[in-house]
DNA sequence: GTCTATAATGAGATAGAC
DNA sequence: GTCTATCTCATTATAGAC
C-alpha cells in the first residue's frame, strides 16, 4: 500500500497552485460525500460531481477510493490532534489539571472547529463511520490512539489507583457519547420533544458533566 | 412504499414449512451480512450464498434490498423491546426503581441475549450503523423510540426536577456507550493495553456505573 | 416456491489526446 | 494537470420454465 494513502511521501515536483486548489476542492468533496453516504454508499462520480471536477482527474488526485477515504480522514486528523494537545497545555498552563478541564481539552477543541463550517460536522459523521467499521480500524487507530493515551495517561494522573482498563473504557463511552451528541443530535431532538431546544452550549456542558460523574464512577 | 417492509399485512395464502424455514435462512443470513458490510457494502449476493440459496429466492422473499434491510432490523426489535419492558416490570415488582436497576433493565437483556449466540452481537453492529446513518432515521425511531420513551419517564421519576432534555441527552449518550462497548471492545482493549482483559462482566458494571453517574450529573 | 438465464444499469479504473 | 471516451466488471432486479 501507498498510492498517497500515507501522510509522508515524497514528490517529484512542487505541485502548482492551481493543482492544489483543485486537490483541496476534491478533499472537500470527498469528505462531504464520504460523510453523508459512507464508504460503500458514496461513489468517485459523487464526489466529481460534488466537486465539479472529471471523474478521473478524482482519480489522479485520490489515488483510488480507498486511498482517498485515507487522505480525507487523515488530513483533519493531524489538525484535531494538534488542537487538542494545544488546549492540554494551555489548561495545564492555567493550574492543576482536574479531569473536567481534560475532558474539555478533549471536547473543546472539535466542538470549536465544529462551529466554524459544516466541514467538521461532516467530519465527526465521517469518523463516527470509521469507527463503527472494522475495515477501518487501522487507519483509526494509527490516527487518533496517539492523542488518546495522552489524555488517558492525564485522567489516570486525577485517579489515582484506578485501573487501566477501566479508564480506557470510560474514554472510548466519552468518545462515542461525543460522537452521538454531532451526529444524533435530532434523537436527543425527539425524545426531549416538548422542551424548547436550548442550544448547543448546554449539551456541550452536560456532555463533560456526563462523562466526567462517569469515568470517576467507572473508575472506582 | 411496502413491499413487505412494514409489521403487518395479510398475506394470501399460510406460508409452507418450507417457506418458513427458508426465510428465516435469509434473515439470518441478512442480519450477518448486513452488520458487517452495512446496506451499502452488503449485496443481495452476499446474502443469498451466506444462506445457501439462490439470488432471486432472496428477492422474492426480501422484496428488494431496502425492504430485505427493514425486515432484518424489525425482527429483533419487537423480542428485544419485550424483554427489556418484562426486566423492567420484574425490577419493579423487587422494590422500588433505582436510576441503576432502570438502566440495568435496558442494557442487561441485549447483553444477556448478545451471550445465546452471535446473532445479537451482528444485531449490535446493524443498530450501530442503522443509528448514524440519517437515512434510516425513521425506521430507528419507528422501532426504538416507544421503548426509549418509557425508560425515560421511569428515569425522571427518579429524578424529580430534572429538565426532560437533559434526561434525554443523558439517554442518547447511554446508549451510544452501550453501542460502544459492544462494536469498540476492541478499542478498549487496545488503550486499555499492559493490563489483563477482565472480561465481558466488569465492562458491564462499568458501563452501568458510568450511565447512572452520568445521568446524575447531567441532570442537574 | 424454486431455479436458470438475462436484462439494464452503474460502478471503479485507465488510455491517450491536449 | 486536465479532459473525453471507453473498458471491464459487479450489481439489482425480473422473466419464465419447472
Amino acid at each position: 500500500m501507498n498510492p498517497r494513502g500515507q501522510t509522508s511521501e515524497k514528490r517529484q515536483r512542487a505541485p502548482s497552485k492551481r493543482s492544489l486548489a483543485t486537490r483541496a476542492r476534491i478533499l472537500d468533496a470527498a469528505e462531504k460525500v464520504f460523510a453523508l453516504k459512507g464508504f460503500d454508499g458514496a461513489t468517485i462520480r459523487d464526489v466529481a460531481a460534488e466537486a465539479g471536477e472529471a471523474v478521473s482527474l478524482v482519480h489522479h488526485h485520490g489515488g483510488g477510493k480507498v486511498a482517498l477515504f485515507r487522505q480525507t480522514v487523515a488530513r483533519r486528523a493531524d489538525d484535531l490532534a494538534a488542537a487538542r494537545l494545544a488546549a492540554l497545555a494551555e489548561a495545564r498552563a492555567a493550574g492543576p489539571l482536574s479531569l473536567d478541564a481534560t475532558l474539555g481539552a478533549f471536547f473543546g477543541p472539535y466542538l470549536e472547529l465544529a462551529k466554524t463550517g459544516p466541514h467538521w460536522l461532516a467530519y465527526a459523521r465521517l469518523v463516527a463511520h470509521a469507527s463503527t467499521d472494522p475495515r477501518w480500524r487501522e487507519i483509526a487507530a494509527e490516527q487518533f490512539d496517539p492523542t488518546a493515551e495522552v489524555f488517558i495517561a492525564e485522567i489516570a494522573a486525577t485517579l489515582p489507583g484506578a485501573p487501566r482498563r477501566a479508564l480506557a473504557a470510560g474514554f472510548v463511552f466519552s468518545v462515542s457519547s461525543m460522537l452521538a451528541l454531532l451526529t444524533a443530535g435530532w434523537r436527543i431532538d425527539a425524545l426531549g420533544a416538548g422542551e424548547s431546544v436550548e442550544g448547543d452550549a448546554a449539551d456541550l456542558d452536560r456532555l463533560v458533566a456526563f462523562c466526567a460523574a462517569g469515568i470517576r464512577a467507572a473508575a472506582t
